[in-house]
DNA sequence: TGTACATCAGTGAACGCGCGTTCACTGATGTAC
DNA sequence: TGTACATCAGTGAACGCGCGTTCACTGATGTAC
């Protein structure tokens, strides 16, 4: 969409106030992380242009692009997880579990880029330590939220326990992917997506799931939240 | 893994027999795909180095680079079409459901690359057309599938099947994706995965399913098909 | 109050790289006379 | 049986492109004397 944004002048920033630059830079590659097609095609000459700025003066912020693509996946690997926090709070384990599979999809759903880059595998290099932890902490806490929704899993090993973990990240994950790949489908309502998956996995009742998303519907409208939470 | 094989000198195929140049071409980039770690990065030159033949030697048998890239995925395509065939010789609603998804998921599974490529969203441009009917060819099959199979949804709506069949096919779509793309998580079995999935989505009994993923898995190996069954 | 100097926020040109593509060509092989 | 010619399978060098990175620099601004 956005394509010729280099004839902006730009003034340089008066003395003392390098770090704009930086901020600057920050936000344009998170910018064109988030909106790009592709997002593993994100150059540094393009984080350039979009600042109106030389390809070499990144250079005084970052030590190369790597750095600056690694900090911008971090911060928004970091947003998500603060975001996750919103679990914590929920009143049952139901809604625990709701809460996190809806904060999971609908953050991946707008933020594509940067769930494609963090989640998508085979990123160029680098940013591999991050995506792992993603993948181990993010399910660890999917599946003790599942098995403490879930009534009769007491009785079930570990190994299905964990199965059932993966399943329903797997399915999520799925669910994000093909959301954001394939906007040529007629896709349902998020909201009936989202119920119908934790209805699944979870075998309890439609209305209570939706009354659990409702519950935290509710609890983000009135907290004002919108997305930038990070830090 | 493989990187240097542009030592082999390759002689000069005899008159008439330039199309087994362009033969070597569709090897070698359906092997690249299926083996690089990130295929979107798949080049023509590469083509050419795994080959042993000059760049320029590809416009001989193919328009552009584009060409060639589509037409692999289009083999690789209807190699996936070509085996999900083998659901329609299924005994039951169930066994054919079963089929379909472990067809589905082990292909994926085998074929990363092909996989990612086609299902991942987002290629180069060009192969759009071939992507979209991958999307609803399968997508149908597999709804009218699952509807067969689950006995209580006579009296859904047809969006609520049409969900259900979007749930089942994301899941599957991430089971895939995450499998390929986190080598680092320790992955319970695929048939506990298939049959997981199954269960889940047609809440039928876990023997019930496992019996007819055994069925399918004897007539495969009965029948000698390993893999490349295209044309 | 004036001036030399250090610092700061960048710039501009160039580098080597791999890419897809073009174009004139080469050299072996078959065929017509 | 010999020779001119057409065809075929590919080659080699070059093109323009965008990329990440390097390096010497510029010009404004603050500070020390």
């Amino acid at each position: 969409m956005a394509a010729n944004e280099q004839s902006l002048p730009r003034t340089r920033n008066p003395r003392g106030q390098g770090q704009i630059l930086r901020q600057q830079l920050i936000d344009a590659a998170a910018h064109l992380l988030a909106t790009l097609d592709q997002p593993e095609t994100l150059t540094l000459r393009q984080v350039a242009r979009t600042v109106g700025v030389a390809p070499a003066s990144i250079y005084s912020h970052f030590a190369d692009f790597e750095a600056l693509f690694n900090h911008v996946l971090d911060l928004r690997y970091d947003e998500l997880i603060s975001l996750m926090k919103v679990a914590d709070k929920a009143p049952t384990a139901l809604a625990e579990l709701v809460w996190r599979c809806a904060t999971y999809i609908r953050w991946g759903i707008h933020n594509p880029g940067a769930y494609r880059t963090l989640f998508g595998g085979r990123v160029p290099p680098g940013v591999t330590a991050t995506s792992h932890r993603v993948g181990l902490e993010l399910l660890e806490a999917l599946t003790a939220s599942l098995a403490a929704t879930v009534a009769d899993i007491g009785d079930e090993s570990p190994d299905t326990i964990r199965q059932r973990g993966i399943l329903l990240w797997t399915s999520m994950h799925g669910l994000v992917s093909a959301y954001c790949e394939h906007p040529g489908v007629v896709w349902p309502r998020i909201s009936d997506l989202i119920i119908g998956t934790v209805a699944l996995h979870s075998s309890r009742p439609l209305p209570d799931i939706a009354h659990s998303l409702q519950q935290l519907t509710d609890l983000t409208i009135s907290a004002g939240a919108t997305g930038t939470a990070a830090h």
